[in-house]
RNA sequence: GCCUUAGUAGCUCAAUGGCAGAGCAUUCGGCUGUUAACCGAAGGGUUGUAGGUUCGAGUCCUACCUGAGGCG
């Protein structure tokens, strides 16, 4: 088994699921948020700064890593983890995504996606079989199935179309990846917006058992409510002995809203780039430090994070870093908001293992400035 | 003193005699399995001053002011 799963709690009050992954780099305690390190590196982040942040795992990229610097390359360094020096755990998108958000530089068969690199634009083939060649050549933890991500909105028949061809591609993703056992490699649910969809998605990857299971064409543009609803179609569907990782999400209150529906793991780019253009996440809301209100304060960004950050720097300094363009700016705010995440799902944790995960909530929304009159509030 | 040249948004500069613009800066907004140290929007003008020519002047003419260069 490449990786195992331990259910150790569920939240008496709101349902929520307190757990332990383990995999060859090591235990994550979940729910689990995953910084994004799309090209082998979470931008502006060394991998010491990822460990004191308190991060167990992160995630990187297959159709990325593939066009630069090459499977094959990364496999002559030792593999991704030694290749990065990463010693915790990674987790493999399949480039499933990038066929949804490269839209124009591609071209989809049954067979698989016909890609034009965004780099120099020369044309190649992915399917199944390759993205399990090329993550295995990564080496990662935790392999994602290729896959089709819906964009929103989509027609039932559309949608349908690309569950069962994701449907065909898991299986098919699963024969080529049989032979690794150090990988676990997960299924992906597809769905779009349509409830009967997604729970055939669902069941049809459970019945392909997978040692964990993906939830992908979500946060894609739809309303926050039509995605929990989606979330809630799917959970009863999936065994409670395999972790679920939301694909893309989030926002601090998805990740909340998603906890309290049974998710385990989550991952995003929000953070991470809105870091570096100077938007950060406090435990009062979000705050743009690049703003003149924020020129003379001295304060820290947030007087409740405990990162290097908001140990030791002020927002005026902060904002002058990004007025200046100085790289620190980005390292500083990436520092913080990777912290605040990663503390957040600790905070998610501690209250779902005390069975008050709700009350919870509503003390974080109430600080964060999230109100029921507005639930569609970015972030 | 004379000659040449320049003066337009905070800065650097565009604009056949025909709607006064751009880049940067400033201010603000956006970002959900990263094509993203990115993308977008807004504010900002007595075109050095005073006259003149013209249907119409940033543009042509005169004088003055300020800067740069040259000659004495």
């Amino acid at each position: 088994m490449a990786i195992t799963y331990e259910l150790l709690h569920v939240c008496k009050q709101s349902g929520a699921r307190l757990g332990r992954i383990h995999t060859p780099h090591g235990v994550i305690d979940t729910p689990v948020f995953m910084p994004v390190g799309t090209q082998a590196t979470v931008k502006a982040m060394s991998p010491d700064e990822l460990h004191a942040i308190g991060a167990p795992i992160i995630l990187s990229n297959t159709y990325h890593l593939y066009l630069r610097p090459g499977h094959d390359l990364i496999a002559e360094a030792g593999g991704l983890h030694r290749f990065m020096n990463w010693s915790g755990s990674i987790l493999t998108d399949s480039g499933g995504f990038q066929v949804f958000s490269l839209e124009g530089l591609r071209r989809l068969t049954d067979d698989g996606a016909e890609f034009q690199s965004h780099l120099d634009g020369s044309y190649h083939f992915f399917t199944p079989e390759k993205s399990m060649e090329v993550q295995n050549a990564l080496g990662s933890d935790i392999m994602m199935a290729f896959d089709v991500c819906s964009p929103y909105p989509s027609s039932y028949e559309d949608v349908k179309e690309a569950g069962r061809r994701t449907h065909a591609w898991a299986l098919r993703c699963q024969k080529a990846h049989s032979r690794s056992g150090e990988q676990a490699l997960f299924g992906i649910v597809q769905g779009g917006m349509f409830a009967d969809l997604r729970r055939w998605s669902a069941q049809t990857l459970v019945d392909m058992d997978f040692p964990g299971y993906g939830i992908g064409g979500l946060s894609v543009g739809e309303p926050k409510p039509v995605m929990y609803q989606m979330l809630e179609e799917i959970m009863p569907i999936l065994p409670s002995t395999k972790p679920r990782y939301l694909m893309g999400v989030g926002t601090p209150d998805c990740l909340i809203e998603g906890a309290i529906r049974g998710v385990d793991m989550f991952d995003c780019v929000l953070p991470t780039r809105t870091a570096r253009t100077g938007t950060l996440l406090t435990s009062k809301g979000r705050l743009v430090v690049r703003n003149a209100a924020y020129a003379r304060d001295f304060g820290p960004v947030d007087p409740d994070c405990d990162c290097y950050c908001c140990r030791n720097f002020s927002r005026a300094y902060l904002r002058h870093l990004f007025k200046s363009e100085e790289i620190l700016a980005a390292r500083l705010a990436t520092w913080h908001n990777l912290r605040f995440l990663v503390h957040l799902m600790e905070q998610i944790r501690e209250a779902i293992a005390q069975d008050r995960l709700l009350d919870f909530k509503d003390e974080f929304f109430t600080n964060y400035g999230y109100s029921a009159e507005n639930p569609q509030m970015t972030y």
